[in-house]
DNA sequence: TCTGGGGTCCTAGGACCC
DNA sequence: TCTGGGGTCCTAGGACCC
C-alpha cells in the first residue's frame, strides 16, 4: 500500500502554529512582493477568497472580515516541512517527499499492520510535534492515494483525518466520486477536452479506451489510468540532484537602468550558485530573462530570454554573475520599464567527478573561495558576504509588509514566554 | 500603486550522421 | 516512370505538479 500523506493548508499552519490566538480565524498568505494569496486557512476559503486571488484587489474583503494577512515566509515554512518530513521518515524505510507539504510513503512489509490505526498515531503525532494538521490517504497506488487524500480532507469529522481505500468497492466509489478536473495529472486543458466528450468523473476516465488516452494524453495518461484501475505503474522515486534551477523575481518598482537590473541578475545568479553547491553540481548553460509589466498594455512591452553555453561547469558566483551579466547585456533594450527578470542554470553534470574542458580556463583559486564564503554565510548568517557586484543592503527588495518572524530558524526570532 | 515562484516529463520536427 | 534505411541529438512547445 501507499500513503500520500498531505499538510492542510500548510503555509497558514505554519503561521498558526506560533500563534494560536488565530485558532479558527480565517488567515491569507501572500506570495513573493505581497502579491497574490497561495495560502488560505479553512476560514478564509468558506469566505470565499479564491486562490491566486491579487491581494490589493481584495483588501477590502480582508479588513471586512477580520482576515490575518501574512507576508510568505519561506525560510519558516521550509523548516517546518523538514520536521514533519523527518518524523513520517521514522515511519517507513520508503518515503518520497513529493513537494514542501507533501510525502508518499510506501508501506511494503507492514500488511499486517492495523493500517488505519497506524497513520491515525501518525498523524496525532505530527500535530502534537509540529502544531501542523496533516491528512492521510492510502491504497494500492500513488494515484489512488491521491483520491483517498481528497476524501480524507473533504470529510474529516467521518474520516477522522485518514481514508483508506482496500477494496473495490470503495475504488470504484470513490473514483465515480471525483471530478475529472480533480484528477492528480488531469490539469485544466485535458479536464476540458474530456468533459466535452462526457468524462466527468475519475471513473468515467478508465473506462475510456487505451488508444484515445494514448493518442491525447501521450503515455503519461496510460500510467494514470492504470493506476486509477489499481495496478501500480507510477512508481516512487528516489531524491535526485535538479535538473534546472531558477531564482527569479518580480521587482517591488519598474526599473528603467541597465545598472539596476545587473545589481539584480548578479544576485540572482549568486543565489543560483548556491543552489548548485548546495547539492554539488555543476551548470554548463545559463539563461537570464527579462520581462517588463504585462498588467500595464499602455506602455510598450518587451520580453526576451537567452541562454549562454558556458566554457567551463562552474557552480562559481563570480562566474555566475559574470556570465549572466554578459548575458543581460545582450538582451537589454532601452526605454522600457522592467519589472521581473531571473537567472536560470541548466545542463546540470555533477561537481566531482568534473569533465574539464580541454582548454580549462576556470580559476582554481574560486573552489576554496567558495567554500570558504558558505562556511562563512553557515555561520554568520545568510548572505553575510556578499560579491561587489551585489547591493550590500538588500537580497530581495521585495514587499514584505507582514511578516512573521523566523520562530524556528533564526534565534533572535525565538518565541517568547511570558514568566 | 498593486497581479508569485519553482519544478518535471513527453513529443514532434529539424538537423545531422553513416 | 523511377531517388533508401537507419540512427542520434537538440529544441520548442505543451502539458502537468506544488
Amino acid at each position: 500500500m501507499y500513503a500520500l500523506v498531505d499538510c492542510n493548508n500548510f503555509y497558514a499552519s505554519c503561521e498558526r502554529a506560533f500563534r494560536p490566538d488565530l485558532n479558527n480565524k480565517p488567515i491569507v498568505v501572500l506570495s513573493n512582493n505581497d502579491g497574490c494569496v497561495i495560502a488560505r486557512s479553512r476560514e478564509a476559503k468558506e469566505l470565499g477568497i479564491p486562490m491566486g486571488a491579487p491581494a490589493f484587489k481584495n483588501e477590502e474583503l480582508f479588513k471586512r472580515n477580520g482576515v490575518h494577512v501574512f507576508s510568505a515566509n519561506f525560510p519558516l515554512y521550509g523548516d517546518m516541512s523538514h520536521r514533519v518530513m523527518s518524523i513520517l521518515s521514522e515511519y517507513t524505510p520508503e518515503i518520497e517527499i513529493y513537494s514542501i507539504d507533501e510525502a508518499f510513503m510506501q508501506m511494503k512489509g507492514m500488511e499486517r499492520l492495523d493500517l488505519y490505526e497506524y497513520f491515525i498515531e501518525i498523524r496525532k503525532k505530527v500535530l502534537k510535534w509540529t502544531g501542523i494538521p496533516i491528512s492521510i490517504g492510502v491504497a494500492k497506488t500513488k494515484a489512488l492515494s491521491k483520491v483517498a487524500n481528497r476524501i480524507a480532507k473533504k470529510f474529516p469529522d467521518r474520516t477522522k483525518g485518514v481514508y483508506i481505500i482496500d477494496d473495490e468497492i470503495k475504488r470504484e466509489k470513490a473514483l465515480k466520486w471525483l471530478d475529472i478536473g480533480d484528477v492528480w495529472g488531469v490539469g485544466r486543458r485535458h479536464a476540458k477536452r474530456l468533459k466535452a466528450i462526457n468524462i466527468n468523473t475519475a471513473y468515467d476516465f478508465t473506462e475510456l479506451p487505451d488508444t484515445y488516452v494514448k493518442k491525447y494524453m501521450t503515455v503519461v495518461g496510460l500510467r494514470l489510468k492504470r493506476d486509477l484501475l489499481g495496478f501500480p505503474t507510477i512508481a516512487m522515486e528516489e531524491a535526485k540532484v535538479k535538473q534546472n534551477i531558477a531564482t527569479t523575481r518580480s521587482f517591488e518598482k519598474d526599473y528603467t537602468e541597465l545598472l539596476e537590473l545587473k545589481e539584480r541578475v548578479s544576485t540572482f545568479a549568486v543565489v543560483c550558485a548556491e543552489k548548485l553547491r548546495d547539492q554539488n553540481s555543476c551548470c554548463n548553460s545559463i539563461m537570464v530573462f527579462i520581462h517588463t509589466n504585462g498588467f500595464r498594455p499602455e506602455l510598450p512591452q518587451y520580453s526576451k530570454n537567452i541562454v549562454i553555453k558556458l566554457p567551463f561547469p562552474t557552480n562559481s558566483s563570480i562566474e555566475l554573475s559574470k556570465f549572466a551579466n554578459q548575458a543581460l547585456e545582450k538582451i537589454f533594450r532601452d526605454g522600457y520599464h522592467y519589472k521581473k527578470a531571473g537567472v536560470i542554470v541548466l545542463d546540470i553534470t555533477p561537481d566531482n567527478p568534473k569533465q574539464i574542458a580541454l582548454f580549462d580556463n576556470s580559476n582554481p583559486k574560486h573552489v576554496p573561495l567558495m567554500k570558504a564564503i558558505d562556511f562563512i554565510n553557515n555561520k554568520h548568517g545568510q548572505h553575510s558576504l556578499k560579491l561587489a557586484s551585489q547591493d550590500p543592503a538588500r537580497l530581495w527588495k521585495m514587499k514584505q509588509e507582514k511578516l512573521s518572524p523566523r520562530y524556528t530558524t533564526d534565534l533572535n526570532d525565538i518565541i517568547k514566554i511570558k514568566v
